[in-house]
Order: C-alpha cells, then sequence, then structure tokens
DNA sequence: AATATATCTGAACAATCCTTCAGTTTGGAA
DNA sequence: TTCCAAACTGAAGGATTGTTCAGATATATT
C-alpha cells in the first residue's frame, strides 16, 4: 500500500448517526473561531474542542490530529473555488473577454465572501502548512477551469494561458488577502473588493492575451 | 508613560561591541533558516539559538521574546521594500503611466528578489502575528510612496489614487507570494515574475486612470 | 428487553517549550 | 596588568500541549 501525501490528514470514520454529523460540522465551525480569537500558537486541540462543546476524545475520533483540523478548513474552501470555477466553465458560451474575465473574478469574491470568517481564518493558517502537499489536485482544477474559461473568449486569445491562468489566480489571492486583512478593514477596502478585482481581472487578461498578438 | 503597540517586541539592547553585532546577524539568519526548515510548530527559540551557534541565554539578551524574532525579519523586509519605493519617488520625473508602473512593479520585485530565502520565510510567518500592529507606519510609508509615483504620471490621473495604491501593491504581493510558493517552483513560475508583474501593474494602473476620466 | 455498535468522556502521560538567572568568559579602558 | 562592563552560557522551573485509552452513555437492532 502506497502511503499517500495526505496521509494522516483524512478524517479518521465517516459520522454514521446523526449527532457525530452535528459533532463535527461544531468542531470545524469552533476550529475557524479559535483561529481567530487566538493567534496560532495557541490554537489547541483542547481549546477547540471546549468550543465546540465536546471532549478531546470526541475531536480525535474524527482527526487523526491537530494539523488536520487546519487542512479541513482549507480544503473545503478551495473546493468551494474550484467547483464554482468548473461550474462557469460548463455554463459559458463563447463571450468577449471583458465578460469572462468579469465573471471570473466575481466568482472568486463571491466564494471568499460567503464566508468571511472562514476566509479570514484561512489567512491565518498559511505558512503553518504545506499547502500544496494538502490539495495540490484541487489547485489542478481551479487551474484546467480557468484555463478553459478563458479558451471560450471570442475576441483574444492566450499565447500561453497557464502562466495567464496562474497571474490572474495569484492577483486576485492578493487583493482579497489584502482586503480581508486588519489593514483593510479601517479603511473599508472591502467595500471595493468586488469593483476593485473586476477591473484587476479584465485589464490584467487583456494584456496577457494581446501580448501573444505577433506569435 | 504610554504602552506602545510594539512594546516587548524591540530589541533588548543595543549591540556595543562589534561580537555582539556579528551575534544579532547570526540569530537573524538562522531565524530564516529553522522558519525553511521546520514548519511554524518546531520555530523554537532554542532551535534558532543553537543554529545561529548561540546560547539561548544569549538570544534573550537582544530579543525579549520568540516573537520578536519574527517581528524583525517582517520589519526588515517591509522597510527595505519602503526605502526603494521612497527612492524611486524622489528620483523619478513626470513620465508616462506604464513607465512608472513598470518602476513600481520592478522595484517590487527586486526586493523580493534580493534576498529569496528571507521572502520565503516571511510568508510561513503570515498569519503567526498580527501583521498590521507589528507595521503599520511602514505600510504607510510605502503607500504614500507609490502614491507619490503615480502623482507623477504625464498621461494619466487618478480618481481614487489611495484605492489604486492599495490594489496594486496586493495584487503584486499576491503574485510574489504565489510564485515563491512550492505550487510555483516546480512550474519556473519564478522565471516570469519580474515580467508578469511588469504586465499586470501596466495594465491594472491604466484602467483605474481612465476609470476616473469622466469623473 | 436485551444486545451490539456508535459515540462520547476526560484524567493521565510523555514531550516540548519559553524564559530566567547565577555564574563564567571576553574585550577594552585605565 | 588590573578591573569593570559587556557578552555569553546552559541547567532548571513552571507551564502548556498533543495524543491515548479504558470506561461510560446513547442509539439502533434483534
Amino acid at each position: 500500500m502506497k502511503a499517500s501525501a495526505t496521509d494522516g490528514l483524512k478524517p479518521r470514520k465517516q459520522p454514521i448517526q446523526s449527532r457525530s454529523g452535528v459533532t463535527v460540522e461544531a468542531i470545524h465551525e469552533a476550529t475557524i473561531q479559535v483561529l481567530l480569537a487566538e493567534d496560532l500558537g495557541r490554537f489547541t486541540t483542547t481549546r477547540v474542542a471546549d468550543r465546540a462543546g465536546v471532549s478531546v476524545g470526541t475531536l480525535y475520533q474524527y482527526f487523526p490530529n491537530k494539523e488536520a483540523l487546519l487542512y479541513a478548513i482549507l480544503l473545503n474552501h478551495f473546493e468551494a473555488m474550484a467547483t464554482e470555477f468548473e461550474r462557469i466553465a460548463s455554463n459559458a458560451e463563447n463571450a468577449p473577454l471583458s465578460d469572462l474575465a468579469a465573471s471570473i473574478a466575481d466568482a472568486y469574491v463571491s466564494v471568499k465572501m460567503r464566508n468571511p470568517e472562514a476566509t479570514k481564518a484561512m489567512y491565518r493558517i498559511a505558512g503553518a502548512i504545506n499547502q500544496v502537499r494538502l490539495s495540490s489536485d484541487v489547485f489542478a482544477r481551479m487551474g484546467r477551469a480557468v484555463g478553459e474559461i478563458l479558451g471560450k473568449a471570442n475576441d483574444a486569445s492566450f499565447a500561453d494561458p497557464k502562466t495567464a491562468t496562474f497571474t490572474v489566480l495569484a492577483a486576485l489571492a492578493g487583493l482579497a488577502r489584502g482586503s480581508f486583512g486588519e489593514l483593510g478593514e479601517d479603511h473599508g477596502v472591502l467595500d471595493n473588493l468586488r469593483i476593485e478585482s473586476r477591473r484587476l481581472a479584465i485589464a490584467y487578461l487583456h494584456a496577457a492575451a494581446s501580448a501573444g498578438k505577433n506569435a
């Protein structure tokens, strides 16, 4: 049996009765809350269990270790994002690049806004765990979907769609991170996130497309 | 005496003899190395001291606590960035927006590239400490300098320069983070960082400028 | 009602960890 | 050389943490 990269991070057992489903959900929510309330150094299995109204032993029945709690949050978020992009990719007809770029930006912002606390909590995990090892397949899904969307532009084409995809997503991620961060909250940057994300995606993607014109 | 937000994070004493200057520098470097070698949970004062070839006691003569080690790295990096932007702001003559945008992007990438290990180490700290509390004045310096640079465009003007500044910097940060991250290293994204950063900054800033035309 | 299985509990253990401080070594001024 | 302050040492203390497991409780099945 080959050891997977995500071994020791997956849930330990599946909830069968309904009460255990409630427990798992409570632990998820508590993970986020503890992440927001304390700093990473005080993120503790005991604290999460307390906040979830559950004993530590129960927590360890569904999560093999502390890292798995963070993993679950991260994976949830990225899968929602990937799913959203795939939905757009399969629904979109050929259209002007501006429209496609806008829909990519809107999707990104929508997912981030759907659960702001989870989003903020995510940003605190960042360096704590190896993000790639945890969810490289999810990133691949996102890349493929966005690439597919870009292919539907009827007024532009990309010489290097992979790079264009990587750059938009990374730039949107940076803008969202900055806006959700504590720097932004005081200055009302969050209100502009939607419009600025659109502007950013549209402008960059047009530039990236026209860069390949004479190739 | 009012308590400052950065109390308990500043260096404990200034090096007087030359050997102590060497020690402090060794601790800085060791901080980065430990950050890269182990994950955040195993970032330990003892480990940093060992790697620096120094005893823990010595470490605590210059840093009041573990957090201060991270703070020092972060502050170093951001101050280098702010200084670079200020240098550009005071040297730049009136010029086309494209040139100014390119110089902003170049400066950003240059600082990040100057010490890639420190850059990568920084990304691991992220959520571990309250970034704003630590260095909000440095961020203000960066914002002011970039705003000043944008003001020198002789072919464009900004209705909302603060937002434009925030968005470029956040987007560039996201792109850099993604490129330095482990996702990017395998795919050679780092080679494109310079050109993509330029493209991103130029495209967005033009869009942001023309957005205020009819106001 | 009786049995089996799923779920939950929380005290206990071993492993670190951060930080201090009494004492030693080193560098330079007198 | 003498002497003082700067710089360094590292064992020890007090506190916290991740994880386990033997037993208690709740739900489902017969």
